[in-house]
DNA sequence: ATTGTTGCAAACCATTTGCATACGT
DNA sequence: ACGTATGCAAATGGTTTGCAACAAT
C-alpha cells in the first residue's frame, strides 16, 4: 500500500472545495509539480482511507474530493446560462441531522443542489 | 434521436426499485428478450429526458435508474451496505423555495441525497 | 423514399493495476 | 539490501458514438 503524497493534500487544501483527481492533477502540473496521475489517484485513495478527505460524485459520475473539515456550501445553478451562486445550507444541515437520527444512521453527509432559471434569463 | 423502447420501461417497472443499465440489460436477456445494451442505454437516456425515470449514482459511480414516483422524495443511503431509505423532504422544499426567491431564480428544482452509515453497519 | 430504431464494434474516459525503476533507511 | 513510492503503459468497466442494416410509415 502507498501513503499519501503530501503535495496532493496541500493542493486539495488550496482548492478549498471539491476537486476531482483529474483536476488536482492538472492543477499540480500547471503549477510545475512533477507528479503522475496514478500517484494522485493513489494519494486520494489513501487520504480517503484515513478519513482526511470525503468523496462525492458529480452528475456524470466523476469522483470529487474535499477535505473533511471544510465548511461546505451548496449551489444554485441556472439551467440556462450556467451561472452559479454559492449558498448557505443551514436548514439542510439540521434536516440531515434530524433525519439521520430518526433512522439510526451515523456519520451522515449530504449533497444538495438547486437548479432553476436566473433573473437574467 | 431515438425514442424509448417500451420493454425497457416495463422491465424497470417490474424491478420496482433501482437498477443500472447493465442490470436492466442482463435481466431482459435472462428473460429471453433480444435487445442490445446500446438500446437499453439509449432508452434510459430518453426516459430520463422525459422525466419518466430518475437517476442516482452508486458509490462506484455506476448510474442507477428508477421510475419517478409522483411523490417527490429523497434518499438516505448507507455507504457501507447500500440500503436506501426514502425520506420526506419538506424542509428542503421550503429552503429551496426561499433561497430561490432571494436570488431571483424561477422554476427551481433540487437534488438532495443523504449518505451515512446505517444502524446495522 | 424517408425517417426513426437497432446493435455491433469501436471509441471514450475515469479509474485501477502490473511492473519495472528510483528512493529512503 | 529491503520495503516503499512513483509513473508509465496497459487493462478494466461503464457509457457513448459511428455506422450500416433494418423496420415503419
Amino acid at each position: 500500500m502507498s501513503r499519501s503524497n503530501p503535495r496532493v493534500l496541500s493542493t486539495l487544501e488550496r482548492v478549498g472545495g471539491f476537486a476531482s483527481a483529474q483536476e488536482v492533477h492538472k492543477l499540480m502540473q500547471r503549477e510545475g509539480e512533477r507528479i503522475g496521475l496514478t500517484t494522485v489517484y493513489r494519494s486520494l485513495q489513501s487520504l480517503l482511507g484515513e478519513k482526511i478527505v470525503d468523496v462525492l460524485r458529480r452528475e456524470d459520475g466523476e469522483a470529487i474530493y474535499r477535505l473533511c473539515g471544510d465548511t461546505h456550501h451548496h449551489h444554485l445553478v441556472c439551467k440556462n446560462c450556467g451561472i452559479t451562486v454559492e449558498i448557505e445550507g443551514g436548514a439542510i444541515e439540521k434536516w440531515a441531522k434530524s433525519v439521520a437520527q430518526e433512522q439510526g444512521f451515523r456519520d451522515v453527509g449530504h449533497t444538495a443542489e438547486l437548479f432553476g432559471t436566473c433573473a437574467d434569463c
